[in-house]
RNA sequence: GCCCCCAUCGUCUAGCGGCCUAGGACGCCGCCCUUUCAAGGCGGUAGCGCGGGUUCGAAUCCCGUUGGGGGUACCA
């Protein structure tokens, strides 16, 4: 391989101005404010690659003050769906991405919907076609293939270049045939190469990049057109996407040259190619994997903040020494030059403890309001909750914060509050853990202990406890607040005890207690 | 096959020729605290794929190799 590319020290001196534009542009002419995309095509959910896409684009944006455009890339009608496109603004909205321009507020180089500039594609390809930018291609795959087969190439080589030369009458011939062509771009002959901003100087050797069809047999544009054509009309300054794309790069360069050439003015943007987010295996998460459906962590509680910092964290970093921040944050410090190559796993257990720790900082009331609806979700409380409900969630809410790491732990950990007496059953499996036989005596005296207390408060709570069963029975702490624990919360791990104690309240908790320890007398009555 | 990209603890990363005996975070393992689980504190485990160069000096630069990944559509 000759060596043409730049090392990477030197890509970042080269001389850039403010914008990070090359200081010299040739004859293109220079944006005033940095502008980026986000340009999905609505199939399926919003995956956290494609997430993590956006964030990466939005905030080199908003870093350099400038604007961030929401565009719909749907020219395949056979996949994309109205439903996939309101889950992408609900997935942007819900993590504060916010857009300048865009399908549902408009802007000064609508529409934002490829499905609405189907005029806009047509008239200029049919400039190209008028300037013999772009040729008529009639053959097919299998020819093709057939004719790299009888010159003994390689048939997978990809489209040869035959139909360039056509004649009017050989045109004519293969339309009569029936045969609708295709448009395809002619590739100049010469290397492309552009100085990505993430990997430095990237060239792709003449040759190797075969006539790329821009418009289908039935005049429908392709993303090979439409989408340079939109980032040029919509004078895109910076395409910051996945690293998947890289191959489609040297074929827009191209056509960003024949626009030019063309009358079409706008800007050849610069291109940053982000590393791919995997999954297991090291493999491209793919939107059939669960895990990147990032509506999935919205559901278990992770905070958007949490995500958004974890998301972050695929490819980029704050400082040597720190991982969590805030959007305002992530903002000032975000250098897409300082992006990592290196294709980045997405790590479940990194992400929750990003998250917990955004949970963490979470004001008290905050943090309330946050896992009211996860509560509601569960079934625990009324959405919205009663005064009740609402009044016992802001007493228990201290007690959990520490102990979420998504906002729907707390349903788990603040359930036993909410259930009633009859339906209120501890879990078996702890259950069968703690209350054994051992347990009853220590139930007996807890229930003694408790039914004798005149205040209700923590404090008594521990005291009585403590004394019947530490110092009078001579149990140790764990062997004694076990079963105790589970009779009360239903679970061997649940919020600290006495606060649970005096939260559920006197008489439910004697109920509970009662209803644990009659559950071995009948044990005892029938054996 | 062909084109392109990538290569530091298990994972995400810091590293821009000497501050590296390679730093941080998550995970994992101990210990402390402790009524459970967390949180917190302290400590530990673990990495520059390999081979050649260049250099007084290489994780850092170059070449090769190996390994991974992406692309290769009338999808995007």
């Amino acid at each position: 391989m000759n060596k043409v590319r730049m090392l990477p020290v030197l890509r970042r001196r080269q001389p850039v101005d403010s914008l990070g534009w090359p200081a010299v542009t040739g004859t293109t002419e220079k944006p005033d404010a940095v502008r980026t995309r986000f340009a999905p095509s609505p199939t399926g959910l919003p995956h956290v690659g494609l997430i993590r896409t956006a964030l990466f684009s939005w905030a080199h944006a908003r870093h350099h003050g400038g604007q961030f455009v929401f565009r719909i890339e749907d020219t395949d009608a056979a996949r994309d769906s109205p439903e996939s496109f309101l889950m992408l603004l609900d997935a942007l909205r819900w993590l504060g991405l916010d857009w300048d321009e865009g399908p549902d507020v408009g802007g000064p180089h609508g529409p934002y919907r490829q499905s609405e500039r189907r005029e806009i594609y047509a008239d200029i390809a049919a400039r190209l076609l008028a300037a013999g930018e772009v040729y008529e291609s009639f053959s097919t795959p299998e020819e093709i293939e057939a004719r790299h087969r009888a010159a003994g190439r390689d048939p997978k080589l990809g489209y040869d270049g035959f139909d360039r030369t056509l004649s009017d009458s050989q045109r004519e011939l293969f339309r009569t045939e029936g045969r609708r062509p295709v448009l395809r771009l002619r590739m100049p002959d010469a290397d492309l190469s552009w100085d990505d901003l993430v990997r430095g100087e990237i060239t792709f050797r003449v040759g190797t990049v075969p006539d790329p069809v821009l418009v289908r047999g039935d005049g429908n544009p392709l993303y090979t057109l439409t989408n340079p054509v939109d980032d040029a009309l919509m004078r895109i300054t910076h395409v910051v996407r996945g690293e998947d794309l890289m191959p489609s790069t040297p074929r827009q360069l191209a056509l960003y040259a024949a626009l030019r050439r063309i009358g079409v003015t706008g800007f050849v943007p610069r291109f940053g190619h982000l590393p791919l987010v995997t999954g297991e295996g090291n493999r491209k998460l793919s939107k059939r994997d669960p895990t990147s459906n990032l509506f999935g962590y919205r559901e278990r509680g992770f905070l958007p903040e949490g995500l958004l910092n974890y998301l972050a964290l695929l490819g980029w970093s704050i400082a040597d020494d720190r991982d969590v921040f805030s959007v305002t944050e992530l903002i000032a410090a975000f250098d897409v030059s300082r992006v990592s190559r290196n294709p980045a796993r997405f790590d479940l257990k990194k992400a929750e403890a990003i998250n917990s720790e955004h949970l963490r900082a979470l004001p008290e009331g905050e943090f309330v309001e946050r896992i009211l609806p996860y509560l509601a979700a569960a079934g625990l409380i009324a959405d919205p909750p009663t005064a009740t409900q609402r009044e016992l969630v802001e007493r228990a809410a201290p007690l959990v914060i520490e102990r979420c790491v998504v906002l729907s732990d707390a349903a788990g950990l603040l359930g036993f509050l909410f259930v009633d007496e009859e339906t209120f059953a501890p879990e078996p499996m702890s259950a069968a853990k703690v209350l054994d036989a051992d347990a009853a005596p220590v139930l007996d005296a807890a229930i003694e202990s408790l039914a004798g207390l005149s205040g209700w408060r923590t404090g008594d709570i521990e005291h009585a406890l403590k004394e019947s069963l530490i110092d009078r029975l001579g149990l140790k702490p764990r062997k004694a607040f076990a079963p105790v624990r589970v009779a009360i919360t239903g679970r061997t791990v649940s919020p600290p005890l006495y606060e649970s104690i005096e939260l559920l309240g006197r008489d439910r908790s004697l109920q509970r207690l009662r209803k644990a320890a009659s559950a071995f007398g009948l044990d005892r009555a029938s054996s």
